[in-house]
DNA sequence: TACAATTTGGATGTCAAGGTCCAAATAGTC
DNA sequence: GACTATTTGGACCTTGACATCCAAATTGTA
């Protein structure tokens, strides 16, 4: 459905989320998200490009978000690393003779439309509040307590 | 959305019930649907693998569909190819404390879910009446008649 | 039988995504 | 200034999906 890519980068987000706009350091997230260690840093530079994320470095550095958790939504996150390609047009190289999308075309895209939508429609803000079911944003790691 | 390859599948499959039970060869499925000629042999391998068109070598030969096209799901299709994805456990390897999902990955399993439910509400023959718009199958070529 | 039209299977090539690693830059603290 | 904690950027490796190509196997026809 989405890259695992794209799923790294929603984790980092809810990760840095759940610092409550302390800033959150690397190592942090890879044990919160279980992201490949040495591949964190790539995504989290590619929220910072696209505007998601602050960073600082140094002593006490690390990511913050850069609006609130209400203002970022799932489509943001999945746009900046690994955007939802919409079909335009007939991929069958005559761009002239397809006006509207052939049957197919035009169902694939309703799927995409779909994802698009119900993504949009969901904040990050949503996703710590824990949903109906009161469930942790991140099924974090749970040794004893965490350490 | 889905992988090219899925969409190659799907193109093959409308392409062969619009040879209305007669054998559909390789060469005319290439001028279609487009698919890359070398390629698109693979794919038909793997639809008649997963029991959802014939095939019969030789002179008179071809690919037929398994089943009626309006027995037969966009879902079908792109499952025999590249398995849409559902998420049943949270994928941060801890499965134990995560009787159901965390909030983002129950966000992102419905987004599968929609679109396997639509995929799977589609059938081939849907494809073939043309829709609302009354648009051809596939925007056939189109060079004058199609030689 | 010979031949042409097909599918079938395997060997191989190519490329981008995912992933690792490390040196450099930056920033706080003693 | 020295040291430590961080991010940042670049070089590099690995793997699977996409794709090409060709030799076999199969099937109809003359």
């Amino acid at each position: 459905m989405i890259s695992p890519t794209a799923e790294y980068a929603l984790r980092a987000i809810v990760a840095i989320a759940q610092g409550g706009g302390e800033p959150v350091v690397t190592p942090t997230m890879v044990e919160m998200t279980k992201v490949p260690p040495g591949y964190l840093p790539k995504v989290l530079q590619t929220l910072r490009r696209a505007g998601l994320v602050h960073s600082k470095r140094g002593l006490g550095g690390g990511f913050t978000l850069a609006r609130a958790p209400d203002r970022i939504t799932v489509l943001d996150v999945v746009n900046a690393v690994d955007p939802i390609k919409r079909i335009e047009r007939c991929p069958l190289d005559i761009e002239s003779h397809c006006a509207g999308l052939c049957p197919l075309h035009k169902r694939l895209d309703e799927a995409a439309e779909m994802v698009e939508k119900s993504f949009a429609s969901t904040t990050i803000a949503e996703l710590l509040a824990g949903g109906e079911g009161g469930h942790a944003p991140l099924c974090k790691p749970t040794k004893s307590d965490g350490r």
